[in-house]
DNA sequence: CTCGGATAC
């Protein structure tokens, strides 16, 4: 561990103070200290050089690109303010040599950039190897400049993989531009609900998540010769799960070739470069260096008591001792960054008017489209935006304009609870990895600054990278897809990280009480219908149960509504009696039945509405996502595809959609709500004489969440969607059941202490 | 009698 060399200098505030530690430029790596002691020159450097680093075996390319800066701004503002359903059309207007020659141009700037100089070299070293570890800082240019090289070279097709659809569709769009081609022709990309590829696609980026389902029903990926992973070193689960998967790829699909005919190149930041080389057997590792303005680091004397009041400070300090550009803060969660906005807000006025006037705006994901919009708005002269996020701004949005942050070192984070089935949300410190990445999102478009509003001391003690998703998620989709692909030994299998037996074996019993596995661990007939649908493993279990009950439509819907986030706006406190009662009120099913009922009333009565504006009309009045409502509408007809798929094989009659052939009078609750509880009979609780309830599963307290419509009501039985453990447990998503129900779908549930059987 | 970080098919 490198404690670099400072030049410490102070800064003082009214009664926050902050220390400056040298310029952060690259990513930290502390294995590398003499990395950060030449690195004021870094942005400068253009010239190929080799560097020496701890490993010799590093080579550093030096190049400047911007080409790849995400564009969030013209997703947003498609899905805030338009009702198409393809966000990006094919572009017919332009003619092949009208592409070709905006391409030249492109080519120009391309050319001059030095990963040009170095593409020689490069080449070689990549298809020497059937593995590849390319390190690279993100916007560097690797996701767009390394693929199209070897484009020209490979017999098949490549993909590029991404955790997120928004940088898939992106990357595709802009290569698409340098390479001259419509969108989907030799350049595509392939995420839910677009697939914007044709047979001409050579090179195609798709989100982790869609290769691993062309896995289902492809496992050796035949049409693919190389597959290039990006952002691995965020480790999420189903980049992990891939990274798995390819590793046994490699063997199966290179075994009897003198040269490998299969590649995988694995692009990260640099933290987890060694992990992932060791997992694929010592492959080397390239070094590829991005440019990034320096960024100066402040941190904090004392330790903050209340980090909303620490922030508010500090902007306020900042926004009259530093020059001109916006400033963007790091809070934990939705609460803490309506306070702070709040505050700030009312103290705009006050504020002395020789400093620029504040701006502050709330950034998380719960905020409807419109009001993510207002950050990237342009404000009068003198006007200076705060932007007060979440992790959102870490990696999913690039704020643009940003000069500084204000990092209060924390993040939430969903832990999985496997022994106990339920998840508990936490506010924890973030790693150094995260820190880095926020503080680097102030030099993005020149040098800033970063003010960690805890101390350099603390710092030293986060941990070097967060935690893969894996160890603290439910992994029994995962599970279940490592089944369909034949892998016998889930607790033996190459994991990247393993995620532990107790996980796996509790995972195990879960797809096996779900009817997804026999007796003898392999996968069942209801199992491969499972893996096939787009939902969790228990709500693929509700479908085929509603189904066999007829009653699928309904069901369908309902689940829909529940594949979508933020559906149910949570309404600001002095207008939540009124949505409350309104939504009571609306829905006279759901008052009784709960929230799944609630949500299929919801929905029908929004399908019923005939005009845009009405629509919009209502949903704000009873405080539901209209776009959340037309996608749940894109959902629903790609479940009764993949049904009636299961149903009818291949030559299955794809289903017209038509948004008003469902609404089904009267609804069935009680066939629906059996349905449901074929996936969560473990997820129900009895109630009490004292009004409490306990959970059937080993008899622990669990209250209705407030968000519920159920809240506060008095029910003999309830089944819920989640159970999250905060300051008690609670139930989300609530529905009220009979307790002759859980006997005749569970009959060997007995009585309301008494453990579900696990055999 | 109160809360929800982010992402994917």
């Amino acid at each position: 561990m490198g404690r670099r060399q400072k030049q410490n200098k102070k800064i003082v505030f009214s009664d926050t103070e902050f220390e400056c530690a040298i310029p952060e430029v690259a990513p930290e790596n502390n294995e590398n200290p003499s990395q950060t002691q030449n690195t004021k020159n870094h942005h400068a450097s253009k010239s190929t050089k080799e560097t020496n680093r701890n490993n010799s075996s590093y080579k550093t390319v030096y190049f400047e690109d911007k080409s790849t800066e995400d564009n969030d701004e013209e997703y947003l503002r498609e899905n805030a303010e338009s009702d198409d359903e393809e966000i990006y059309q094919l572009d017919e207007r332009k003619t092949r040599n009208q592409l070709k020659e905006h391409a030249e141009k492109l080519y120009q700037i391309r050319k001059t950039l030095p990963v040009y100089k170095v593409k020689d070299e490069i080449i070689p070293q990549l298809l020497e190897s059937p593995v590849t570890i390319l390190i690279g800082e993100t916007g560097s240019g690797k996701s767009t400049q390394i693929p199209q090289f070897l484009m020209d070279i490979s017999k098949k097709n490549i993909a590029v993989t991404q955790p997120r659809r928004v940088a898939a569709m992106n990357l595709a769009i802009r290569v698409a531009e340098e390479y001259g081609c419509h969108i989907g022709e030799e350049v595509g990309y392939s995420v839910r609900f677009n697939n914007v590829t044709t047979n001409k696609t050579k090179l195609k980026y798709i989100t982790d998540g869609m290769l691993l389902r062309e896995m289902m029903i492809d496992p050796k990926l035949s049409k693919y010769s190389t597959i290039i992973v990006d952002e691995a070193h965020e480790r999420t689960i189903l980049t992990d799960l891939l990274i798995g998967f390819l590793k046994g790829l490699l063997i199966e699909r290179n075994a009897n070739a003198d040269k490998p005919t299969f590649k995988v190149i694995i692009m990260s930041a640099t933290l987890d470069a060694e992990k992932f080389s060791k997992f694929f057997d010592n492959a080397p590792i390239l070094f590829v260096e991005g440019k990034m303005f320096p960024v100066e680091r402040y941190y904090i004397d004392k330790p903050a008591d209340d980090i909303i009041d620490a922030m508010v400070k500090s902007v306020v300090q900042l926004n009259q001792g530093e020059q001109s550009g916006d400033i963007l803060c790091f809070l934990p969660g939705q609460e803490d960054i309506d306070k702070a906005v709040n505050i700030l807000t009312d103290i705009a006025p006050e504020l002395p008017k020789e400093a620029p006037m504040i701006v502050p705006m709330p950034l998380y994901a719960a905020l409807p489209p419109q009001q993510q919009m207002r950050i990237f708005a342009k404000l009068k002269p003198r006007q200076r935006k705060i932007i007060i996020s979440t992790n959102i701004a870490e990696t999913s949005v690039t704020v643009p304009g940003i000069k500084y942050v204000i990092d209060s070192g924390l993040r939430k984070v969903k832990v999985w609870r496997h022994q106990l089935g339920l998840s508990t949300l936490l506010t924890v410190p973030i790693s150094k990895a995260s820190a880095t990445q926020r503080a680097g999102r102030a030099g993005r478009e020149s040098a800033g600054k970063c003010f960690r509003l805890y101390k350099e001391s603390d710092y030293f003690k986060l941990t070097d990278t967060t935690e893969p998703e894996i160890l603290r998620s439910e992994i029994i989709s995962p599970v279940l897809m490592l089944k369909k692909l034949g892998v016998n030994d889930i607790l033996g299998w190459h994991w990247l990280e393993n995620p532990g037996h107790d996980s796996l074996i509790a995972s195990l019993q879960q797809l096996y009480s779900l009817g997804a596995l026999d007796n003898s661990g392999n996968i069942t007939d209801l199992g491969e219908k499972m893996v096939i649908l787009p939902v969790a493993p228990h709500l693929a279990a509700v479908l085929i149960q509603a189904q066999e009950l007829n009653t699928l439509n309904e069901v369908i819907d309902i689940v829909s509504c529940l594949s979508v986030d933020n559906l149910l706006i949570t309404p600001s406190s002095e207008k939540r009696d009124d949505i409350n009662a309104l939504r009571l009120e609306t829905c006279s099913l759901g008052s009784q039945f709960g929230d799944l009922i609630m949500l299929k009333e919801l929905f029908d009565i929004f399908n019923t509405i005939k005009e845009a504006n009405e629509k919009k009309k209502w949903c704000k009045e009873i405080a539901v996502s209209y776009k959340g409502f037309k996608n749940v509408n894109r959902i629903r007809k790609q479940i009764k595809d993949y049904m009636s798929l299961l149903e009818n094989g291949d030559d299955h009659v794809m289903y017209e959609d038509d948004e008003n052939d469902h609404i089904n009078s009267p609804l069935n609750v009680e066939l629906i709500l059996k349905s449901f509880l074929k996936g969560f009979i473990t997820n129900t609780a009895i109630g009490m004489p004292d009004r409490s309830y306990r959970t059937v599963t080993n008899g622990n307290l669990i209250s209705i969440h407030p968000s519920s419509l159920l809240f506060g009501s008095k029910k003999d039985a309830m089944m819920y969607i989640e159970f999250v453990y905060t300051v008690k447990g609670y139930a989300r998503n609530v529905s009220a059941i009979k307790l002759e129900w859980l006997q005749e779908v569970a009959p060997q549930l007995q009585g309301a202490k008494v453990s579900v059987s696990k055999s």
